[in-house]
DNA sequence: CCGTTTGTACAGAAAAAACTGTACAGAATA
DNA sequence: TATTCTGTACAGTTTTTTCTGTACAAACGG
């Protein structure tokens, strides 16, 4: 992988630099799964990490020695997960990407998208068997047999609930930037 | 998938009962993969979640149709995530394994165990680049054209260094459980 | 309006992963 | 100790995902 650099520094220079850069890139391509990302994909977030002007996606396919349709697609999921922002320069022909360097944003983005989709998701599909199962009881009211089997089931669906809707509002915490009140970016001073 | 339950319900009680649990499991099945858990064994979980008792490796692959084998490594996925837990019954031959029902436990277990390690991971690779480039402007301190360009990449890692330390520390938050005093686990009453 | 250029859809190839059956080591039982 | 039983290592198969090259539609320039 060649990086942009002017060489306007010597050779010995330019290797440390480039060996500095190149084990921060692997180690974040690496971890990246978490945010359900290909390591690939997550090379290629390292690699404009370090770029200092937003790239086009020829540029990217010679940075990572890969083909335009696997960057296209690669800085796709980026931007959808608002890691890469598009940018507009003018009169430039091609498309021009660059990272957010904003990494508190975002990890606040990621989880309110991915987080609260799951999240609606998986809270829908309760409360529509809780009301379900709370339709069952009531039309059955006298059976104590099915009432205590189906009563484990709701206690189960509900303290799901309980769970879910912590998440959504640690989930608003963390969009509203609450949650650096409560956390803050820099430690406060030991004492 | 067929699930233990005794037969003193109506066969139409009975139908509505997994079929309001089949919702959540093909639910919660679905969007495990945030857990970088694959689709199966997220139903596997799932199925579990409505088990009323700890269940063998044998009756998860019958439930689920799977091999013994896929039940082995798929169980201990979900209790190396501490999703999962093993039990000790006296006298039982197989092991036994039941889900951990508190998800606010499970949530903070699972960012404990991935996120810390990954933020442990590209934490030291980021010192690590951060002291050789810092030696690098150090040795070459009269070089202004070097430290330019040094400068700007040590300024990046040192953003990303606040970064992960702010990380650090709402992790912590999660394992000690501070954060439900900010985050309450129910909703103050509105007002 | 015609000729370029750019990003992406699509189909096929390559790589990775999930899943299974067999075989076996270690634990439990007698 | 011998016997039975349970969980998992491993190799092979199937399925899924990733990656690439080609082809083309939309955008832009003249």
């Amino acid at each position: 992988m060649s990086m942009e650099q002017a060489n306007s520094i010597s050779a010995e220079q330019e290797l440390i630099l480039q060996n500095a850069r190149k084990r921060v890139i692997a180690s974040i391509g690496k971890n990246m799964d978490l945010y359900g990302i290909t390591q690939s994909i997550g090379h290629l977030y390292g690699m404009l990490f370090f770029q200092n002007k937003p790239m086009t996606l020829d540029e990217m396919g010679e940075a990572m020695e890969m083909s335009k349709t696997s960057m296209s697609t690669g800085v796709r999921t980026l931007v959808d997960l608002k890691m890469v922002n598009k940018v507009w320069e003018k009169g430039a022909r091609k498309d021009l990407y660059e990272v957010e360097m904003d990494w508190f944003q975002t990890f606040s983005d990621f989880f309110s998208l991915k987080w609260r989709k799951a999240l609606e998701i998986n809270l829908s599909a309760l409360r529509k068997s809780k009301s379900e199962l709370s339709h069952l009881l009531q039309q059955n009211s006298e059976d104590s047999q099915l009432h205590a089997i189906v009563q484990v089931d709701l206690a189960k669906i509900d303290e799901a609930i309980r769970y879910y809707l912590w998440l959504d509002r640690l989930i608003d915490a963390f969009e509203s930037g609450d949650i650096f009140n409560y956390v803050p970016k820099d430690a406060p001073p030991q004492g």
